[in-house]
DNA sequence: ACTAAAATGTATGCAGTGTCAACATTGTTG
DNA sequence: CAACAATGTTGACACTGCATACATTTTAGT
């Protein structure tokens, strides 16, 4: 039954890659886990990746496609629940897909620029965030435009850490049981008014 | 001469373990390269750190140490100014000590309400920023400070990430080594003036 | 159609890792 | 000063990344 040649190795891998990544965190993805997972010999996955690296890369890569995905929205008209809907989807991206997303920011993967296909779909995210914000904004100055979409990506970025580690900006307080609740939960209970004060606070200005 | 007790390894091991990981990356940091930085048998660490995770625990916290130490500002009255040098201290610290900035903020620690120190030292960073804020801005109200230390803390989180990872933002433009400045590296040329407008936005809102 | 080369998968082995259990030495305390 | 706790060591096991040599299959050129 089983031919000797697996077919779409390479294909597979990366899938299981990303399963045991996003399962395990990306400590417990091992070339000898992924080829654990894909019943074929321990050494077989370096005919496709020439080292770990390279796995988390092509891992990092996919994360960004599905990052994408969430942000992209197919219109040239948003409207600002629009804008808002599709920074909430990249927070929730972010906090839902923690291992992967920090395989995605890490220093697991140094530099993107040995790995072009992570290269491509980072860009790629960043381009649909400009072009959201453009068709929001009506703003033609491509500098000012790409300005803002950092800021806006910064902060975004940011509430992910943020809201990550909640324990961090809660203290004492909250740790109690008791008491008001946290500043923070009170902003991730109702992310999208948050979302909305701040960032039209930062792209008017 | 060398006694059979070391006297304050564990001293040391943190010592080590920090200058390890800020080096080589936290995925460098092994409780035997740990061992035998500090000329100790390979299992002596255990003593005094559990599991491995406990290592990356007691860096990550020395990590929120130093990054206190760089955002504290001595004074009740902080000028704009410094409120600004403040921020920038932390985009710094952030860049110069990417390792270490990313065993405190990634999955490598996963719940930091099993290491109190660390819970601890990262309050106190907070409510640092939170004080900084306060003196600036002379505002009274607990939750409203709350909330907009945590937009800036995150806007400047968000500015680490995307620093750090300029070829995100830069796209081929930049790329092919001609054409203008990208905007990232416009920004981080002159990180004091980008702060500066971006945080009266947030803080004035 | 046949064969050489390329692509792909396997077997084996080395050095390094986390962790545990059993043991040795030292410091502390009643 | 004897019992105990704290600290350090040895040895072992299963796991990891990776290199080398080898086996099988696909492909391309004649």
């Amino acid at each position: 039954m089983k031919s000797y040649h697996h077919g779409n190795l390479k294909e597979e891998l990366t899938k299981y890659a990303c399963t045991i990544c996003e399962r395990d965190g990306y400590t417990k993805l091992s070339i000898r886990s992924l080829a654990k997972e894909s019943n074929v010999s321990q050494t077989a996955p370096y005919r496709h990746f020439k080292t770990k690296e390279e796995v988390y890369a092509a891992v990092a890569a996919e994360g960004f496609n599905k990052l994408y995905k969430a942000v992209f929205v197919e219109s040239d008209k948003l409207t600002l629940k629009d804008f808002i809907q599709s920074c909430k989807n990249y927070i929730d991206f972010g906090l839902q897909n923690a291992n992967t997303y920090d395989l995605m920011f890490g220093t697991a993967v140094g530099d993107f620029s040995e790995h072009p296909e992570l290269v491509d779909t980072a860009n790629k995210t960043f381009e649909s965030l400009v072009l959201n914000l453009s068709s929001f904004l009506k703003e033609k100055d491509e500098d000012i435009l790409a300005g803002k979409s950092i800021t806006v990506w910064a902060l975004l970025h940011g509430m992910v850490g943020i809201l990550r580690k909640q324990s961090i900006t809660d203290g004492d307080v909250y740790a109690k049981e008791f008491g008001p609740m946290s500043t923070t939960r009170r902003i991730s209970s109702d992310l999208p008014t948050y979302l909305e004060r701040v960032l039209t606070g930062i792209i008017e200005s």
